[in-house]
This record gives structure tokens, C-alpha cells and sequence, in this order.
DNA sequence: CGCAAGCTTGATCGCGCTCAATTAGGGTGG
DNA sequence: CCACCCTAATTGAGCGCGATCAAGCTTGCG
């Protein structure tokens, strides 16, 4: 997948239609969902919507699906058509290594999006991969731009959601190109803290969806050293850590230890 | 501004319009720009439109602006109005630290799009640096969206524009994740050949317009080591350096340097 | 009970950072 | 014109952070 990156940024584009029926033949479970009614309305695609435009987001009727740990949502080079609001649960993007290793290049919760990179060329360019059993609404892109087309509020938002995605790979590829194992790991936690607050649980206490080599491959470093790093932090009094559940003790000085070189 | 990095991704939207004045009250030179004449409109915005597409953006003239080397075009929480063509010349994307150091997040050419992460809140998240001296063509961004919401292709368009983005930056985490000094190096020096190569230029002898500095900032490495690299490759007989003038000698061996590691 | 997977911790190594000296090129003013 | 300064780049020496290799522990599952 970095071929990418040796690819001239720019090339002819060839503008796909995905035809109507194509819901029908997907493998989407039968419940269909309505934003208006979802209880993560304010975090999720609607966020920012009037009550007009959510109820023609609600005439598309997301599909939702089931997808069980471990299990993949979409794999990089899959056909693109849908992009993925996550219900409940947690996944992983990643891209695959030409040595078989992969690269996480993200984490997503419940209101997240996922898929948006999909969008560049008709196909995915990250697999997503269930870390717990998830749920999903799949959201038919192309139905989605045909209504984007007559509300002008609606295309604002999908063209947010993808520069968002370009603002927080921006911040990682800050950290990856400027800070050391323990601001790596103090941004992710705090990052993961806010998170978990924005959906109502506990900012100071939570239970890591992912293994230290799913957090190492994210954060740029190897295994060992994320578990370090957690020792470190404890034996600073920063945290308590027992496997993958983690509290934080002292959230200023963990963002002391994040602050010391980045704003 | 790696502040994003521990926001919730997600929060409330609100949508703000730029009034149609807004042109008229803007630093931008008298000359506009006609897509459909320029030499660039294969490589550029309007790439893979039809004719009657590309009179519509005809009709937004877009104002062209010069901007002398060092010089900034915009810098970061600047307000969101335009996103900018480079017509000429080449451009540095950076942030800055909070200790005043800048981290580089892109390099553009000719052709290519600059200030689409401002799309997220309206407020640019980089600056845009010429690194010699410039001409760009500024496209008031309202504009451009009340033309998509007419042609769905025009849409498709931008919102692909910004998910190459994505997908570039994805390739970028990937190389600040797993690669070491000489792979990066390599990564570096054959997407700017391919960049040279698909503007008509010769893809294996090109000056580089920025500093040893500034690519060690993109690549994530110190400029004694992207010198060191320089050198490395030079013994190797892969390329001939003199300061910033590069002449790739054995393309195979750079690529096989490049892909030791990734596909 | 045995085996595998995930995590921690220790010991060692090496890549890339840091500090430092040198050279070359460009701009400025006497 | 040269003396001077400033910046960019190269190269060397030494060190430290994080990778690598390895051992041991816990937990879960057949």
C-alpha cells in the first residue's frame, strides 16, 4: 500500500457510479437504523445536522452489522461502497507490510466513521478489523453523496468528516516524527481518555480494546517498549496498570510527560 | 497544534457560510484563471471533468496570486476561505511545536492541491511555505461547494481530492512507523521522481527545492542523517549529490532500498 | 494438564541523535 | 576587490534510546 507513496499524488479520475440496488446485494443484516432515533446521534455523521436534514438521512435506513472479534469489516483492496459508523465495539484500521507485518494506522469507537479513505479510488486502502464483537451501520456511499447533492449543510459534513480524518493524521504523523516512547504513549492515553469521556464513561479508568504490538505498530514502536513505558509511567505514579486495564492517577503529569516537547 | 490528537474526533459542527463578497475583500492579484486553458488542468482540479464541467469552474475565475520564496500563503489558525493550486513553483506544508521547532507534513508541486485541511473547522490546521518563488490560484472555497452541489461529479471530484489525501498521509504514518533512515530516504527520492516524471521533467536528475533540514523534518530524521543517507547512497552508486542538485543513477537499486523493507 | 498467546523484564547491540569542526557558497559593506 | 558574516551541507566521534534477543510469568482453553 505505501506504492502510494511513490505514485504521483494526482492521476486521471474516473468517476464510478455504484448503481442503486447495490444495498440489496450486500451482506447487511436486516435492521436498518434511523440517526434521528440512535443514541450517538451527537457524536456519529448527523452531528451538527437540523432536525430536516436528519430525517432524509433517516429515508436511506443504514443497514446495520454485526462483525465478532477478530473478524474483518472490510480488507484494503475490497471494492469500495460503504463507509462504516461504528455502533458499539472497537476496531482497527491497519495496512498490510509487503513482509506480511501490519501497520495500524488507527483506532475507532462507537460514532466514529471508518471506510473515508475508500474514496480516493473506488477501493479501501486500510483493512478494518474487529478488536471486541462490534456493531456497525453501513452507510451507502453513493446514496449518501446523492442526497449530500441537494443539501448543501449534509455535503458540509461528509467533507468535514474526511478533513478531520486529514487534521489527525496530520497530529500522527507529529508524533511519530518528533516525540519519544513516552510522549508517544502518554498522547495516545490521553487521547483515548477524552474519548472515553466524550461517550460517557469514565475519562480515568478503562479497559485497552488492543494488545501493546496493536499499540506499538500505531505509535511507532516495538511491544516491549509499550510495555516499558507503561512500567515507567507507573513506577512514576502516572498510572496503574494491570494488563489491559489502566487507570490514570495523576492526568496532569501525564500530560506533563505529553507537553514536554509538543503543544 | 497536535492538541487534535487529543480532541474527541467528533464534536459539534457548525456550519458557517462565507458570504459571496468574499472574494472581492481578498489579497489576490487581478489575473484569473481559466481552467480549461491551463497547462496544468490534467494534473489539477478539474482533472477527469467534462467540457461542460470545466466551463462551470471556468466561471468561478479563479484569482492567481504570486508568493516569493519564504514567503507564507497562509499560516496555521489563519481563517479557512480558499484552497490553492500550486501554478508554479514548490510549496512546504508545516506546524509548528510548542518549542517554536516545525515539523513538515507535505511538499507540493505544481498541479497539486494545498489547504484542504481547513475544510475541518474552518480554520487552517498548517501553514503553507514557498520554498521558491510561487504562483498558485486560489479557489474560494464556497464557491467551489455550491458548484458541486449542482454536478455530482464535481463532487466526487473534490471529496476524492481529499481522500487521496488521507491515503497519502496513511502511506506517510506507514514510513514514520516502520522505516529506517535509508528506506525513507529512498521512499522520499522516487516519489518526488515519479512527481518530476508525470510534470514532464526528468525523473532521474532534478534539483530539490527544499532544505537537508526540511526533509529530515518530513522524514523524521535529523539533517546530519538525511546528509549521512545522501552519502550512503552515493557509495552505494545509486545516486550523484552535489548540495541540492540529485541524479538518480540506479533507479532499481533505490527501489530495491525502498522496498527492503515495504511493498 | 499441556500448550499457546500475551505481557513483563533483563541484557545487549546498533541506528540515529547530539555535539562539534570544517568547507563551500552567497550576500554585504568597507 | 577582498574581508567578513551567515547559512547550508558534510563528516567525525561518542552516546543513548529503543530494537533485538531471550527468559519467565500469567491466563485461558482444549
Amino acid at each position: 500500500m505505501t506504492t502510494a507513496l511513490i505514485d504521483a499524488p494526482q492521476r486521471t479520475i474516473r468517476i464510478a457510479s455504484v448503481p442503486a440496488t447495490v444495498r440489496a446485494a450486500s451482506p447487511v443484516a436486516p435492521l436498518r437504523t434511523q440517526c434521528s432515533a440512535c443514541h450517538l446521534k451527537d457524536l456519529c455523521l448527523p452531528c451538527g445536522l437540523s432536525g430536516e436534514e436528519m430525517q432524509r438521512l433517516d429515508s436511506l435506513m443504514f443497514g446495520r452489522r454485526k462483525v465478532a472479534a477478530g473478524q474483518t469489516l472490510y480488507r484494503e483492496g475490497d471494492r469500495f461502497q460503504f463507509i462504516y459508523a461504528v455502533r458499539s465495539g472497537t476496531f482497527k484500521s491497519s495496512l498490510t507490510l509487503a513482509d506480511g507485518r501490519e501497520q495500524v494506522s488507527g483506532f475507532h469507537m462507537a460514532g466514529e466513521l471508518m471506510g473515508l479513505d475508500g474514496v480516493a479510488n473506488g477501493h479501501h486502502a486500510s483493512s478494518a478489523t474487529a478488536l471486541e464483537d462490534t456493531e456497525v451501520c453501513a452507510i451507502p456511499y453513493a446514496h449518501l453523496t446523492e442526497l449530500a447533492a441537494s443539501s448543501s449543510n449534509l455535503q458540509h459534513v461528509v467533507s468535514r468528516l474526511m478533513s478531520r480524518e486529514i487534521v489527525r493524521e496530520h497530529s500522527l504523523m507529529m508524533l511519530l516524527g518528533s516525540m519519544n516512547a513516552e510522549e508517544r504513549l502518554a498522547a495516545f492515553l490521553l487521547n483515548l481518555s477524552q474519548r472515553m469521556k466524550a461517550r460517557g464513561y469514565s475519562s480515568s479508568e478503562f479497559h485497552l480494546r488492543m494488545s501493546r504490538a496493536e499499540i506499538g505498530s500505531y505509535l511507532g514502536m516495538k511491544l516491549e517498549t509499550v510495555s516499558r513505558t507503561f512500567s515507567a509511567f507507573h513506577q512514576q505514579g502516572l498510572l496503574e496498570v494491570d494488563k489491559r486495564h489502566v487507570r490514570i492517577v495523576d492526568i496532569e503529569g501525564l500530560q506533563r510527560a505529553f507537553e514536554s516537547r509538543v503543544h
